[in-house]
DNA sequence: TAATTGATTTACGTAAAAGTCAATCAGTTC
DNA sequence: GAACTGATTGACTTTTACGTAAATCAATTA
């Protein structure tokens, strides 16, 4: 695995801007070292750059994806802040099932839009 | 099945503001009746409402619930346009694929987080 | 009929998530 | 060493999706 990556390389691999990048360090979600000014990014940024366009994907807030981000990472502190977090991961979870309940409702909308396009067509070439 | 739904009605079943309703009216994508000014929302626009608030759990925009509407509804035209109307059809099907990837991601990632909150717990136990 | 309630219209405001532009700097290639 | 390339910083701008406030209207109730 490689040391580390410069933003441009960053912004081709994913398709962001530069200052999309920068936007997501500006609120604390990716911390690359620097050398003297430049920005070099390790593989673990490299993930949370993914995470974090995986959850823009998903229609969360940067605020939501901070949260997602927190709850993949804290696993330590004291019995109540544990529980407190399984809590968490718990809402995660039934948002994320809440999304794919709507997933599976568009497909079938798209499946009945499909036949009734095929039904179309074959219609079309019966009156040809 | 109810002739009209109020616009009140309808903000308390999906729990969404009036303005937010009217927005999709100005946008085109709901086109109540009207008794003199007020509106009166037919079961088909209550569908057309939740089909956006679906839409934008998924993260999708105005723009892009538009053309999701478009292509529910249409299954009319000549050859090209319905072939062209199954195009997009199994684009909108690619983009939701993804989204399903992503959630399954997502998914692995709480329940990895989860695992290791439990672990924790049960070390905070053995040494207490 | 005065007041209340609910809806509408118009217009300005705003937060989030970047886009855009200009100035600057650092390294290196001709 | 002049020019070019890539990256940075900071400031201002833009787009989307509504929020909010004020004025107006219509129907109902006191």
């Amino acid at each position: 695995m490689r040391e580390f990556y410069t933003i441009t390389e960053l912004t081709k691999e994913f398709d962001v801007s530069t200052r999309t990048i920068r936007f997501y360090e500006d609120e604390g979600l990716i911390k690359p070292v620097r050398r003297g000014r430049t920005r070099l990014f390790r593989p673990s940024d490299r993930v949370l750059l993914k995470q974090i366009l995986r959850g823009k994907r998903l229609g969360f807030s940067i605020a939501e994806i901070r949260e997602i981000i927190e709850v993949y990472k804290a696993s330590s502190g004291e019995e109540g802040q544990i529980k407190l977090m399984i809590e968490r991961i718990n809402q995660k979870r039934k948002e994320l099932e809440q999304k794919r309940q709507d997933i599976d409702d568009t497909m079938r909308e798209m499946d009945a839009a499909e036949e009734s396009c095929i039904e179309r067509l074959a219609e079309l070439r019966v009156n040809q």
